[in-house]
Formats: C-alpha cells, structure tokens, sequence
DNA sequence: ATTCGGTTAAACTTAATAGTTAAATTTAAT
DNA sequence: ATTAAATTTAACTATTAAGTTTAACCGAAT
C-alpha cells in the first residue's frame, strides 16, 4: 500500500542516512543499510536501485538541511549584534544535535565538488549579502564592515561554529587532557563565539 | 641496495601520501598506489605488508607533521600581538603548500578517533598552554584572556585559519559566484584573520 | 661466476560487495 | 475468498580489491 511504501522508504532513507553519515560514500555498505532499516538487500534496490541514487538523495536533503539552517539570519529583524548572537545560539544548538553533519558534508564535497555546485545554484549569496549589507547600514558607522570583507566576515562566523564540529576527534583529545569536557565546551562557545565577533568588529 | 631501497620506499610513500590525501583509507586503492610510485603490487607489498600498514606510516607522518606547524608560536619571542600575526601568515602559508591536509586529517580522524591518541599523547598542552600563559602575563592587563578562556581562543584561532581548506569545496563554490577567486581571499585571510583576532581580545 | 636483494610481470586466491532474479510468503484492500 | 502489492529468502552473477605466489631478470657484492 501506498501508506506502507511511504514508511518503509522512509525509514531505508533514515537508515541509509544514518550509515552514510557515519561511514561516508565509500565506507558504507549497502547491507548494512538493508540491516538498520530492517530490511533485505533485494527491497533495498526494489526502492532505491543503486548506492549511488540513495546516496544523492541523502545527500541532497542533509546539504540542503545544512545550507537552508544559514538562512534564517538574513530574515530577522534584529540589530547586527543581537544577529550574531541568535546565529550561534542556534546554529550551534542544531550542531550539537546533529554533529557529525559537518564532517559529513565538508568530506564527501572535498572528494567530489562537482555535488554541490548543483545546490549552490538555488542560493542567491549575492543578493543575501547585498540585503544583510543594507539591513545594517545605519549600523554601519559603528562597525569595521565594508563590503569587501563581508566574505571574510561571513566564512569567519561560520568556521567559529562549525569547525569544532567538524574537528571534533582531535578537540576532544586535546580537551580531555586539560579536563574540560567537549559538551560543555560547546556549550560555553554559544556565548564566547558571539562575544568574539562583535568584539572583533566593534572599532 | 640500501640506497636504492630508501629511494623506493620515498616514492612509495610519497605515491601513498598522494592517493590517500585523494581519496582517504577508504577510496584509495593499492593498485592505483603502486601505480602513482612507478612500481607494481608485488614490490608494493614487499615494502608495506598491508595497507593499513602503509596508511598508519602516512598518516603519523601527515598528522605530526601538522601538529608541530602550531608549536613554534608557543616558542617566538614576541609579543602576543606578533606572535596571532606571525601564526595566521605562516600556518596559512604552509596550508596554502598542503591544502588538502585538512579535509583529509579531519574526515580519517572521525572515521577513527583512537588514531590520533596516539600523537595526542606526546604533546603537553597543558603545560604549552601554561608556558604561554606565563609568557604573556604582562601582557594580560590589556586583553581578555583567563586561564579559563584560552582553549576557546586557540580553538578559534585555529578555526579561522584551517576551515576554509576544510570547506574548500563550498566557500569556492560561493566565492565563485560573487566573483572572488579563492586563492585571493587566502592571501587577504593572512591580514584580515589576525587583525579580527586581535580586535577581539583587545578590550 | 655466482649468489643475493630489488624488481617485474602475470596469474592466482580469497573475500567482500553491488546488483539481479525468481519463487515463496505475508499483508492488506476489494 | 481473491487479488495485487509488499516483502522475504536465498541463490546467483559479476566485479573489484587485497594480498600471494611463481618464475624470471638484473646489477652489484662476495
């Protein structure tokens, strides 16, 4: 039944989500797939006919999810400061909730750049950053932003957030020897990566 | 002969180096290796009995070598100023030489956290942090940092100068879009991540 | 000259994996 | 009850990769 079908190709998308995210490409099996969904090979091709259609459908909707948690910060209607501030509290707050994404991401785009240029296209950075930039041109006397270094601002804003992520196996090694625990480190860094770039542009 | 042996076996591991930065543990292919060195299988396996022989060899070496890119900031004689200069223009320079180290370094130690223990263990954060605590405590008057605070800053520090190879994928992606050529906006990153650095600890 | 280590080439084994297929069985709608 | 679709089982094909083996070649040291 249709019903049915809809919940079985769920969850093998779950499933499939779940291996890829943790194996990568290359590192996942299709019958370890099969196994988390809790289903046999044959109707894992019967819903998705290779590795590489599941894969770029899963790989699509996490990018996708990923790209569009940027977003609603060019929307609000809030000073630059109280931006900067919502943006880590809750970019961060989906990070912690789904931390291994960035690796995830940034791995199988760095092995294979030609996927995202296809999503890329949808977004419209140049028109964001052109909003962003004129939403806050009265703020603009107070702060060291032209429109040159929006970029380095912007991409600096996000490494902040997403880099412990993404680097997550080695600061945890280093954390753990100073007795600090990652979760909280996390959690502190919702409050000093804010801190951090206002400061940093404040003049 | 045992020159001729070193020679082979730097090439073999020079052709491994290659192919697994390309394409991780996981994609590369000892065929492809062998090939990549000028050599076949046989010769191959003679040198490095296995595979996961051949990768742990490349990536100690891979990974301690980034490890001991961020220590020499920990000894300059500098002021605190100097020395978030002299580290933005000297670890992206050697990024600039190795800009694929990143990505894969983070994506093989997610897929295997316990490798870089290992190295973890024969480095002394605590007391380097301390050293540079120590070093600087005349310093401490005009900036924000506590004891407290300093993994935060080095965390960031290193952030902003590793995730944009990390990401390189998307950000030339972006970048390209606004018309901005990747490599410039690594030469402008040099200035611009130290300044923003340093604003942000100056109070 | 001969032995030995580095080297090649090619065939081979073994194991894992993607993907297919067909028959049997279950499930749910009519 | 009948039917059609969803699902399982299990066997099968084809492919790919790691690692081994064998026989032969070559240059240099004994």
């Amino acid at each position: 039944m249709s019903e049915n079908d809809k919940l079985t190709e769920e969850r093998i998308f779950e499933a499939a989500t779940d291996v890829f995210v943790d194996k990568g490409m290359d590192g996942a099996r299709m019958q370890d797939i099969a196994s988390h969904a809790g289903i046999n090979k044959a109707l894992l091709h019967y819903y998705f006919r290779t590795k590489d259609q599941l894969f770029n459908a899963v790989f699509e909707m996490i990018a996708g999810r990923m790209l569009k948690k940027f977003a609603p910060v060019f929307d609000e209607n809030l000073s630059l400061e109280a931006k900067i501030r919502f943006f880590f509290k809750e970019h961060i707050a989906f990070l912690q909730e789904n931390p291994k994404l960035p690796g995830f991401i940034l791995n199988e785009i760095s092995r294979n750049p030609a996927r995202i240029k296809k999503l890329l296209k949808k977004v419209h950075f140049e028109s964001l950053w052109k909003n962003l930039y004129e939403q806050h041109k009265t703020e603009l006397g107070k702060y060291n932003i032209t429109e040159a270094t929006m970029p380095q601002l912007i991409i600096s804003i996000v490494s902040l957030s997403v880099f412990p992520f993404a680097a997550r196996g080695i600061i945890e090694g280093i954390l753990e020897k100073v007795g600090i625990d990652f979760d909280e480190f996390i959690e502190e860094r919702k409050n000093f990566a804010a801190e951090f770039v206002i400061k940093a542009i404040t003049r």
